[in-house]
DNA sequence: CAGATAGTTCGCTAACCGTCGTACAATTAG
DNA sequence: CTAATTGTACGACGGTTAGCGAACTATCTG
């Protein structure tokens, strides 16, 4: 099961945009961006939903090319394609990181 | 029938994100940057789609807050929203205009 | 008034999307 | 080998969406 990753070329606006679209996407994305390329497993961002559904999540930022999926043991490290996506869309993603707010809507605050 | 336009405050991330995934929303937006707060009408977009379907976009970008609708005549002039979506997020329409390609796909580029 | 023009509204269809559960694959730990 | 952990594949579901056509409203112009 090869992983697929569109190329810094093949990045499309509206499919990366419809990929931001989403809060829980959204979430995934701030908190990779905080973590730079750390050991960020698809668990552990906190999010309330089942793991098929989080597999679905990041499968659509992956094949928009918003983030790396790397195999590692029996995880996945996944990090943002900060790069790629300034040279193609110059200021989109910090745009969009600014723009985040709290998290979607899963653990209480307090 | 009261045209809703959201307040600024009420903008919504996800929302604009989402309006502004559609290649058709996209060309819009960016002939309305070019205008300015001109009379672009919902016609003479060189959108190939049916009036309802036009009807259809231009409510999801005016119910996200991109854009503003106002009657005039039989026409509706549409404008962009560039003050309040710079002042909720800063950046963001700028990186997105500057990314837009080509038209989605609608009338010979010549 | 009559006609033209510009959008809206209302079904309707086909596709897509987020979510889930279950079953499966792959790797690591005992 | 066995069990645990992590993620994927697949099928199903309910809701949303983009698109159309046809009928309608509202305005402006004769």
């Amino acid at each position: 099961m090869n992983l697929h990753h569109p190329s810094r070329e093949d990045l499309d606006v509206s499919m990366v945009l419809h990929a931001l679209s989403d809060p829980h996407r959204l979430h995934i994305v701030k908190k990779l961006a905080e973590h730079g390329a750390e050991p960020c497993s698809c668990g552990g961002f906190g999010i309330d939903l089942t793991k098929s559904t989080l597999t679905h999540h990041f499968r659509v930022l992956r094949e928009a090319g918003v983030i790396t999926q790397r195999p590692a043991g029996t995880s996945k490290l996944n990090s943002l394609r900060r790069e790629d996506l300034d040279a193609r869309f110059p200021g989109l993603l910090d745009a969009v990181l600014a723009a985040i707010p709290a998290p979607p809507a899963a653990q209480v605050p307090v």
